[in-house]
RNA sequence: GGUCCCAUAGCUCAGCUGGAUAGAGCAACAGAUUUCUAAUCUGUAGGUCAUAGGUUCGAAUCCUAUUGGGAUCACCA
């Protein structure tokens, strides 16, 4: 649309002898009641026009229409220029632009970016929580790489600290051994099993001390199973052989439960990093800082940084014994993430819970002057919360992850099912369809909502097949596979004596050149829910044109032809569009 | 208490750096299939954009205050 604007521009220029900015033009798309595609905002130049906006509108567009050859009409609304562009011009787009290979495929822009995203605690399995984070995380890097950058997908293990030892404490002394294979568990389960476990004991022991006569802080502080798990914790970081290998092997079960879960949800890591490699890290940047005068020794020996010029807080940085806090192991671990990769940005997929933490981490880094510091970004996302409020794994009230895939799964079948769409479907076509779909629902559900808000998820209300959902998006894809192989492969030419455009055939178009523009958009906000509000519009643009226009039934061939086309290249958008999304779409449902 | 985030239809959400009569889906109601997949399409109904001021030709959008909700402020991670 850059030939509107530059037009406008001269058209400003020769009218009213004033030079403006491309980025005065406000251009949009004309609201569906009026006539035209496009349209300028003409009130803010009725300042130098001097005259009304309808006068100012008419005279620019009079302009237009004489000097561009697209341009076949316009009309004007109080402040608003709405222009029509000839059927030639989105035919062409269309032919040029859209259908090529090339389409929305963005040229590599030099620059290496960092998506770290799930992160989890390895000592309990992933939940609702956990699965928006990494279907944000996956997805975003997704679109980034479509947006040319190159991308390193990260993991940071959490897997040492005291909520491990707690899972691997309540194991040992009431486990009797039990294993992934003795009682079929899965891995990840076993462990979370145990680590509700000592929970339920210890608040037991916290009760029995109360009822002694202790105080509820001391009674935390004095029960015997967390003084156990505290020195379990020092045993492994002293190496202690007996705790290294029993934390190896419950991490291992761990491990081998994500990696079932992770590849069901179709997410990925370039790089893998553990806590129990980088949480020494750091201690260097300490020296650094306080030579650099950024930092300040107490005389308890804790280091500190004073942030409160910056509305921020004096925050610790080394505790006294000298040892890491969760800020020193960050500052490590950034200054790790740049030497390994040289990043241009750094995108840590993390809640809102810790947007003070990062605030804070972000502020240190740039005092410090470290490299990439500016690139730096948390990617806040909203809690996921339940009717009854927030998910709490020590209390069971979570949404388990695995439990949610089966039962997405489950309820695809059954939609499926009852509307006797398997016929000449293999049993691995089948389960292959239910997991497509459920999953498409599930991610669709996740993403399709502004990353910032928190999100309402309720158990007792099934995600939702029909309307603005995952499953309708890849019925409109079925669709048009379906049509397109109905016509066969060698049924489609271009239909360049194709005549007049229909209305829905152009809004179609119109759809479809502003795929380019979302991509850019969506990575620029680092948001997937972008791309999936621009797929639905696309879809119900689509339904609608399917719905008006015969197909293979057309008027005449040309009209045939040029719809099969159309319906290739939406295909091929939703497709591609749904693929940020981590979505995948069938050919038949 | 300090700081930060949020508030749009009964419910779940769009609404881009300020622009037209604030849009979708779900739920409700009424219709469309001898014709390419009805997980679709069409229509009806549903709004004091939390409240009050301000800036502007123009505010759901920007500023201030208030109310309500959430998060955070550890020698935890």
């Amino acid at each position: 649309m850059d030939f509107i604007i530059n037009a406008t521009l001269k058209a400003v220029k020769h009218l009213y002898n004033t030079d403006i900015a491309a980025g005065e033009v406000n251009l949009q798309e004309t609201r569906k009641e009026f006539e035209g595609q496009v349209t300028i905002v003409t009130f803010p130049f009725t300042k130098f026009s001097k005259k009304s906006p309808e006068q100012t509108g008419n005279e620019i567009g009079t302009l237009l229409q004489k000097e561009l050859k697209e341009v076949t009409g316009f009309n004007v609304i109080k402040g608003f220029l709405n222009i029509s562009l000839a059927d030639n011009y989105w035919k062409s787009r269309l032919y040029n632009e859209i259908l090529p290979d090339g389409f929305a495929v963005f040229k590599p822009n030099g620059k290496k970016v960092m998506v770290e995203y799930s992160s989890p605690n390895t000592n309990k399995p992933l939940h609702l929580g956990h699965v928006r984070n990494n279907l944000l995380g996956f997805s975003v890097a997704e679109i980034l790489a479509a947006a040319g950058y190159e991308v390193v997908k990260t993991n940071l293990v959490n897997d040492r600290g005291i909520h491990i030892c707690k899972s691997m404490l309540a194991w040992q002394k009431f486990g009797n051994g039990e294993t992934p294979e003795s009682s079929g568990l899965k891995g990840d389960h076993l462990v979370g099993k145990y680590y509700v476990i000592f929970d339920k004991e210890y608040k037991k022991q916290i009760e029995d001390l109360k009822a002694d006569g202790q105080t509820e802080d001391d009674a935390k502080k004095n029960a015997p199973l967390i003084k156990e798990a505290q020195e379990m914790l020092q045993k492994w970081e002293a190496g202690d052989l007996e705790v290294m290998s029993l934390w190896e092997k419950m991490n291992s079960w761990v491990y081998a439960g994500f990696a079932e879960t992770y590849k069901r949800l179709g997410v990925s890591f370039d790089k893998f990093y553990y806590e129990s490699n980088t949480y020494l890290l750091g201690k260097d940047i300490i020296e650094e800082g306080l030579a650099k005068g950024v930092f300040y020794r107490k005389d308890d020996n804790s280091v500190w940084i004073d942030l409160t010029s910056e509305g921020l807080d004096e925050k610790l940085v080394l505790r006294s014994d000298g040892t890491s806090v969760y800020m020193t192991q960050d500052m490590g671990t950034a200054q790790l993430k740049h030497n390994d990769f040289h990043i241009d940005k750094s995108i840590y997929v993390v809640g809102n819970e810790q947007d003070y933490h990062f605030k804070v981490l972000f502020t240190i880094l740039k005092k410090l002057g470290k490299d990439g510091a500016d690139g730096l970004f948390h990617l806040s996302y909203g809690m996921v919360d339940l009717p009854s409020g927030k998910m709490k794994s020590r209390e069971g009230t979570v949404v388990d992850a695995d439990d949610l895939m089966d039962e997405m799964e489950l309820t695809a079948k059954e939609q499926t099912e009852a509307m006797g769409k398997v016929e000449g479907f293999s049993e691995d076509e089948k389960l292959h369809l239910y997991h497509t779909i459920g999953m498409g629902a599930l991610k669709y559900f996740l993403l399709k909502v502004d990353p910032k808000k928190r999100l309402l998820f309720d158990p007792n209300e099934s995600v939702d097949f029909q309307g603005h959902t995952g499953p309708f998006i890849q019925y409109t894809h079925a669709r048009i596979r379906s049509v397109l192989s109905r016509a066969g492969v060698a049924g489609i030419s271009k239909a360049h004596d194709y005549a007049a455009l229909a209305a829905e055939e152009r809004d179609l178009i119109v759809s479809l050149t502003q795929f380019p523009e979302i991509i850019q958009l969506a990575a620029e906000g680092y948001s997937p829910a972008v791309v999936a509000n621009y797929i639905y519009e696309l879809a119900k643009i689509y339904n609608k044109f399917y719905h008006e226009k015969s197909i293979l039934q057309a008027e005449d061939e040309a009209a045939k032809q040029f719809r099969l086309l159309l319906s290739e290249a939406s295909g091929k958008v939703i497709n591609k569009a749904m693929g940020l999304l981590g979505i995948e779409v069938p050919e038949r449902m």
